[in-house]
DNA sequence: AGGTAAACCTGGACGC
DNA sequence: TGCGTCCAGGTTTACC
């Protein structure tokens, strides 16, 4: 499901109901997940008040001053605030319970038909293991062309796949690289090397804006996103290329090409975009 | 080191 | 209707 839109449009949607909360108890249904959930999970988060609730890549943490649950949603999962009375389904594998101020009677349900999310533990004043390499943030300064351009060089891989790296850049998936690489006008096959300075300039800023507006729009809904208030994403109506392969170019007319590049699905304008 | 492929797991869509 | 096959928004791990 989720790249940096979704999650981010996940985290607006629960903060409001977690920040100030309290942990009334985590009940665990299914702990192998990617990972096996580790006791501090049940023996640390409970009793603790939430204080922040944040997003770092396709990441979020749940900040308390005992540690933070670190949670990814991996393609299937999603986060749900709910009256703790709603029976739980076959893929939801914890309810974390709250208590407080717009916590009484409600839980946090963490639902992953494919279970390749995780949610793991990072003690006070750590950085998990899994965030230490991470690249930087696309929304921030440190993001843009000369950065992209520097780590580049020399890299034979397609461009598609060295921007989906998140130890060259946070947040980009699937949907959004083939949206971002349509507007800066690069084909996704190209070497990453051999993109000039000038072009990851609009690579950088199509990067951006695509995200931009996508969480504007609360993420894209394809399959099974939903946000932790049900409601769906609504960015799928602007998808120019992703899904769309065979059909006209938006920009040229011509048909879409579609082709597995880097081990995924891949839909550029063979015309528009070298 | 960089690049590529397999692996994790379930459900839905499709073809026969 | 039923069964087999393929595909899916991610990321680690193993191997060349």
């Amino acid at each position: 499901m989720p790249e940096l839109p979704e999650v981010e449009t996940t985290r607006r949607g629960l903060s409001p109901h977690l920040v100030g909360a309290r942990v009334e108890r985590v009940l665990l249904r299914r702990p192998d997940l990617r990972w096996p959930i580790p006791p501090e999970v049940g023996a640390r988060l409970p009793g603790q008040r939430i204080d922040e609730v944040r997003r770092r890549a396709k990441y979020l943490l749940l900040d308390t001053s005992a540690g933070s649950a670190l949670l990814h949603l991996g393609m299937s999962g999603s986060l749900r605030v709910l009256a703790a009375e709603v029976p739980p389904g076959a893929h939801d594998h914890v309810d974390i319970a709250l208590a407080g101020p717009g916590g009484a009677g409600r839980v946090l349900r963490f639902t992953d038909p494919r279970r390749f999310g995780c949610l793991l533990w990072q003690p006070p004043g750590t950085t998990h293991p899994l965030l230490a390499g991470l690249g930087p943030e696309p929304l921030d300064d440190a993001f843009d062309g000369d950065y992209l351009f520097a780590r580049s060089r020399g890299r034979r891989a397609p461009v598609k796949a060295f921007l989906m790296d998140q130890r060259v850049v946070v947040g980009v998936g699937n949907i959004y690289v083939a949206e971002a690489l349509f507007a800066a006008g690069v084909s996704p096959l190209r070497a990453a090397g051999r993109v000039s300075r000038e072009r990851y300039g609009q690579v950088a800023g199509a990067i951006r804006a695509v995200l931009a507006r996508a969480i504007e729009r609360c993420g894209t809904t394809l399959r099974d996103f939903i946000s932790p208030d049900g409601a769906p994403g609504y960015f799928e109506q602007e998808l120019s290329v992703y899904g769309r392969g065979g059909q006209p170019c938006p920009r040229c007319g011509r048909p879409l090409r579609h082709a597995m590049v880097a081990q995924r699905a891949t839909v550029w304008c063979g015309t528009c975009q070298r």
